[in-house]
DNA sequence: TTGTTTATTGCGAAAATTCGCAATAGGTAA
DNA sequence: TTACCTATTGCGAATTTTCGCAATAAACAA
């Protein structure tokens, strides 16, 4: 577990919303489980400890965390969606749409983006996670020969 | 009707594909009903003129006409999917988080960043049509006061 | 502690999306 | 035109995601 439950705790009953034993246990699965967390796997994950935790309230509370921006949502290749947690330093992802692999992109990279969005369009890009889908090198070569 | 129905049956034709009623009915659909459409407002839009055309179809052609760059998925700001034409000139979206609405961005706005990804990675990047979500100027002035 | 308020959960049903498979019908070549 | 091959469809069932509402239990104040 490598999340500050402590400090996340405190930020949501602060914004009036409660602490409870469904969500700690989500976001802790979230955690464990790593990048690119499925519903599905929350689920299976939880349902273990809780056998009574809905798959409603799995739904909801992804959904929930997300707005709070303790989790970052995050489009597969496939279109389906899934989470990560959202870390104190934003990275992304470039998705190979022919192998499904990923390439991780350090978030300066997106940083002059941001701020020229800000200043042309008076915009703010929300950049906890961005996934850009396109072809990795080695599938290109491939596909190209 | 604004697309170019031969050109792409060509396309498609040409990449070993069929060229059925169900998909050009389905492409029209999207064609017509305009920016961001889902794939239940298709089915409604399409189920009035073919009764028989199934929801499996919808979400399969959809799907397909993607996969063949005819069409472009679009992600919704409550994380839902879209499709809209993928015209030949590339369009992008700011998508406020706070009031759904929509800026729209110029190609050439992303040009340097896809030429950058380009050169630093080796990645192509897919950008028939990128979302990105955030505030826009109103909802972070309401917001902050 | 105890009580009050109301955000959150669990449940079952609804809606949305995908899947498997037999039947249909495009494309092509003779 | 006819016949063949197989991509595509429609159907119904499975799976995934959302919804509505009554019951539960966090947070907080007394």
């Amino acid at each position: 577990m490598s999340h500050n439950t402590a400090e996340i705790n405190r930020q949501l009953r602060k914004a009036g919303f409660r602490v409870t034993p469904q969500r700690q246990l989500i976001l802790d699965a979230v955690c464990q489980l790593g990048e690119h967390v499925t519903p599905e796997a929350v689920y299976d994950h939880v349902h273990r400890i809780a056998p009574t935790l809905s798959r409603a309230t799995v739904y909801r509370v992804l959904h929930f965390l997300t707005e709070q921006r303790v989790l970052a949502m995050v489009y597969m290749a496939d279109g389906r969606l899934a989470y990560e947690m959202s870390g104190p330093e934003p990275h992304h992802h470039l998705v190979c749409r022919s192998c499904d692999g990923l390439l991780e992109l350090p978030h300066s990279v997106l940083r002059s983006f941001r701020r020229a969005m800000e200043s042309q369009y008076d915009f703010e890009i929300d950049v906890s996670h961005l996934s850009f889908f396109g072809q990795c090198t080695d599938c290109r070569d491939s596909a190209g020969a």
